[in-house]
Parts: structure tokens; sequence; C-alpha cells
DNA sequence: ATCGCCCAACGTCACACTTC
DNA sequence: GAAGTGTGACGTTGGGCGAT
């Protein structure tokens, strides 16, 4: 599976691999930032090099954060099961505990 | 076969918050 | 206060699935 997306005006391309996914990057594309740089070749690719970084740490945390979502919803979901179950066994104890009323009531 | 729709997963950006 | 981190929002993509 391979995935192309544009962000402004890079492009980024990404791929599926055995051990996860693997980066391919695109053309990097140079704009006013090189020449706030006053043109300086080698402070451009030190800022394109810390941009590569920072998207791809990004990247990581950004999966890393859903799947703590991921995880976190599960845990809320089993939470819902559980408390159900102690309801409706609630429901069923009161119920047998009012006819047992009732019973000893009559008598 | 293909079209349209839905869903899950993704990367990026922006911004709030934290750490140093 | 600058650098780093976490997360919501957004747009894109590919796969599944029913309708035609």
């Amino acid at each position: 599976m391979t995935n192309t997306t544009t962000a402004g005006s890079t492009i980024v391309q990404y791929s599926h691999g055995q051990d996860g996914d693997f980066y391919v990057p695109g053309e990097i594309v140079l704009t006013q930032n090189a020449s706030g740089l006053g043109g300086n070749p080698i402070m451009a690719e030190d800022q394109a090099r810390k941009r590569e970084l920072r998207l791809q740490k990004n990247r990581e945390a950004a999966r890393e954060c859903r799947r703590k979502k991921k995880e976190y919803i599960k845990c809320l979901e089993n939470r819902v099961a559980v408390l159900e179950n102690q309801n409706k066994a609630l429901i069923d104890e009161l119920k047998s505990l009012k006819e047992l009323y009732c019973q000893q009531k009559a008598e």
C-alpha cells in the first residue's frame, strides 16, 4: 500500500513495509525560508533536516496518540460492560428480596 | 465491472501544555 | 522564553460492500 499526501507545497509519500510504515521523502521545496536565511544553502539544508526530523517525530507521536486513544476507548467499553452486568445483578437481587419480603408479610 | 458510500488509518498542521 | 510533546482537526487514501 502506498500513499501520497500533499501538505502545502511539499509532496509526501509513504508505504507500508513489513515493520510498519517507512517514509519516502518527496522533493523538498525550499520557499521563502531559504531566502530568509540569506540564501545560505547550508543553513537551508539544516532547516530542511530539522523539519524532516520534526515531521518524523510528529508522525510517530500521532501513531502513539491514536494507539493510546483506542486503548482508552476499549477500557471504557469494558467498564461499561462490567457496570451493566453489576446493574443487572443488583436488579435481580432487589427483585428476589422484594418477593421474599412480600411472602413474609403475607404469613 | 464499476460506481458511490462508509470506515479506519494515516500524515500534517496548529495550538496548548510541559520541560528545561 | 525556546524546544519538545500531546492531541484535535483536516484532508487523503485504500479496502470492503451493496446497488446498478
